[in-house]
DNA sequence: TTTGTGTGTAACCATCACTATGACACACTA
DNA sequence: TAGTGTGTCATAGTGATGGTTACACACAAA
């Protein structure tokens, strides 16, 4: 049930543009960054700015922005704008259904998957995109906002 | 990302011995009941059985019985038994890391990423098979041990 | 001891999500 | 008007996953 690396990378993404704190940024410039290609990126940025975290400035000296502070965006936010499958998959095919334990195993931990889950997104939600900025910021010894 | 149904099938197949309460099943029988082929219940069984969930009687009338009280497995059990990649993907390829951002990012989120993992294990801890195997009980309106 | 039964594992294959990459139309800025 | 950067399509390689066949081995029942 891992995640795609889509996670890391959007929350990289936005911690770039948290930390360049106004300045757009290039898909270019956050593909090296990121160290993967231009298009990945761009197909990212097109997930975040449909959720609402980013928008961006066409033409020359463009690139990409926060669409909200820092601070309002959730690791929960980037976590819901970019992963688009269930994190328990289950039965590839579904279990027989005459069967005692095959017809009702579903129905039967689902409760407990779903607890599983909401404890797992309430702590994505505690960290914002803020905080990992600061940390970043405190972990390469610079400040915010960072001169590329 | 392609996500493992594993952890659902064993809770199926645990749930399955457990209302057998006893009788061992084979793993054709668990296969017929999870809708699958007997091997992949049979390598399934195996990394349970090297977690010291079941264990296995071999020759006619053998099959696979629970090494344990079914109170005794909890779900995180059967999660650290069958699952064996990471929660979280990382970057498939290291970020640039003579950048201020790449270069700290992955150690910038891990705290983040570790706490909720450990409130997903945390909450799968909270329930056992035996649980499961009374709620599909209840479901199923039978009592266990139920006959085959 | 013999026969039948069931496990355990290896090998191979098809499928699917994921990431990478090239290409290009379009929008906007200078 | 020229240049820049986005947004999206199409394509391809990769890796994990689950399905299937095959077979050696262990054990139980007779």
């Amino acid at each position: 049930m891992p995640t795609s690396t889509r996670f890391a990378v959007a929350v990289h993404i936005l911690t770039g543009l948290a930390v360049s704190d106004g300045k757009p940024l290039r898909s270019e410039d956050l593909a090296w960054s990121a160290n993967t290609g231009a298009v990945v990126i761009r197909g990212l940025l097109s997930r975040l700015s449909d959720a609402g975290l980013t928008r961006s400035q066409l033409g020359a000296g463009g690139g990409s922005l926060l669409a909200k502070p820092a601070k309002k965006i959730r690791l929960l936010d980037v976590y819901a704008a970019v992963e688009d499958t269930e994190l328990f998959s289950l039965h590839r095919t579904p279990p027989c259904d005459s069967c005692a334990v095959g017809g009702n195993i579903l129905e039967a931990i689902q409760p407990a998957l779903d607890r599983a889950r909401k404890a797992l997104e309430a702590e994505l939600a505690k960290t914002t995109v803020a905080d990992v900025a600061a940390e970043v910021a405190r972990l390469g010894k610079f400040s915010i906002p960072l001169a590329w």
